[in-house]
DNA sequence: GAGCCTTTGAAGAGT
DNA sequence: ACTCTTCAAAGGCTC
């Protein structure tokens, strides 16, 4: 964890974060993170779309071979960026990230000592408006139109539109409004983060924007019409009026949710990429490619998030939403014999400390011994669950 | 149409 | 105290 200065006592942030920073093995992957360019990524695309379409036909034996091929893809990628010197393109990939499709990142954040993150954080940008949402959901802050910083050469890209403007925080204020008692005591330092979350007590704004965070049961289509719904047609009223079902509160997103809510939209455009599977692989890379820095503002980001979402449920716990979800996958996983176990099962059976690091891609290889998917021994890594799977199944 | 995939992190549940 | 499980987002894909 980024040693986020927790500032005036709140102890909101987690601990935990700190295991990202752990290990100084993990810096030197931050340095060869970092020389991953533009390039690689169409390599790893590649793979990716490889172990896709060998996904379609195989068991899961063979797409863990798969991953570490291309695990050793990307590492090898790694060492002859790191023989070619600092280049380090990627268009500024790893650059800090620009918050430019982020609301309330574009004012002033006491938070921060930079300030506002991004050089236009008060070039206030335009904003599409899909399936004729009303013009003031751009902003909210968890809309994904907005939130996503969509690449200057995109099409869709509406923030050259000329003559619109999106309103400072202070026009924010007056758009949304505190509820009176709808809310508890929120701090002034959170005050231009909130205005775009307050709610009603039906969980909807009283401008009739619902928050992001909270949607209706049964889930994204729904939550589509929900939109649809909201500024449709007086004809569709009758269906409307059925009775309202109590709006699921969704958790707040983490420091990771909003670093690839942010960056989706720019891996889209290079990567041409669209299964979300693939492209969070690559920002799962990127994201430990970040520094400590650039990590910082996505935690400190989503404490904010946790800190605002209690604000404004204090009674929401993570286990109301338990369960919304049927679990096939759960059912999948009692089947042992295939699952390799998590990292903390591997140390259990490996009888490591939980002091332990472990390597990226394959989350079981202690680093100092063996890095999975470079290391010249693999697969006689029996310690790698992964490559006791790979030995089980193909020799 | 529900669930899976895939990522990291937070939090609740279980041991 | 520690480990495990679930859920947040996303959209193509599978069943």
């Amino acid at each position: 964890m980024p040693q986020l200065n927790s500032g005036g006592g709140d102890d909101l942030g987690a601990n935990d974060e700190m295991i990202s920073f752990k290990d100084e093995g993990e810096q030197d992957e931050k340095i060869q993170e970092n020389a991953f360019t533009e390039g690689d990524l169409a390599d790893l695309k590649s793979s990716l779309v490889n172990e896709s379409e060998i996904n379609q036909n195989s068991n899961a034996a063979v797409v863990r071979r798969g991953q570490q091929d291309e695990q050793r893809v990307y590492a090898e990628k790694h060492r002859e960026h790191l023989d070619e010197g600092p280049k380090h393109q990627d268009g500024g990939m790893y650059k800090a990230p620009s918050y430019s499709g982020y609301p309330f990142l574009m004012l002033p954040d006491p938070y921060l000592p930079n300030g506002p993150v991004s050089p236009s954080a008060n070039k206030v940008s335009v904003v599409q408006q899909p399936h004729g949402m009303h013009p003031l959901t751009s902003l909210l802050p968890y809309s994904n139109e907005h939130f996503n910083p969509s690449p200057p050469h995109l099409p869709t890209d509406m923030s050259q539109k000329p003559g619109v403007h999106r309103h400072q925080s202070q026009d924010l204020a007056s758009f949304y409004p505190l509820p009176p008692g709808g809310v508890g005591q929120i701090p002034p330092s959170m005050s231009w983060f909130s205005h775009s979350l307050m709610l009603g007590p039906s969980g909807m704004h009283p401008t009739g924007i619902p928050h992001p965070a909270i949607v209706p049961p049964s889930g994204k289509q729904e939550h589509d019409q929900f939109d649809r719904n909201m500024y449709a047609k007086p004809h569709s009223e009758p269906k409307r009026e059925r009775e309202p079902k109590k709006p699921v509160i969704k958790k707040p997103l983490n420091a990771f949710m909003l670093y690839m809510k942010e960056m989706r939209a720019k891996v889209i455009a290079e990567c041409t990429l669209k299964e979300s599977a693939a492209i969070n692989q690559i920002l799962g890379r990127r994201w430990h490619a970040l520094t400590r820095e650039e990590q910082a503002k996505y935690y400190e980001l989503a404490r904010k998030e946790r800190q605002l979402h209690m604000q404004l449920y204090p009674s929401w716990s993570a286990r109301d939403n338990y369960g919304k979800r049927k679990r096939r996958k759960r059912d999948k996983q009692q089947d042992s014999t295939t699952d390799p176990g998590s990292p903390k099962k591997c140390r259990a059976r490996f009888g490591l400390s939980q002091q332990t690091d472990w390597c990226g891609p394959c989350r079981c290889v202690p680093l100092l011994s063996c890095h999975a998917s470079i290391c010249p021994s693999f697969p006689l890594s029996f310690i790698c669950c992964y490559a006791q799977l790979y030995m089980l199944s193909f020799h």
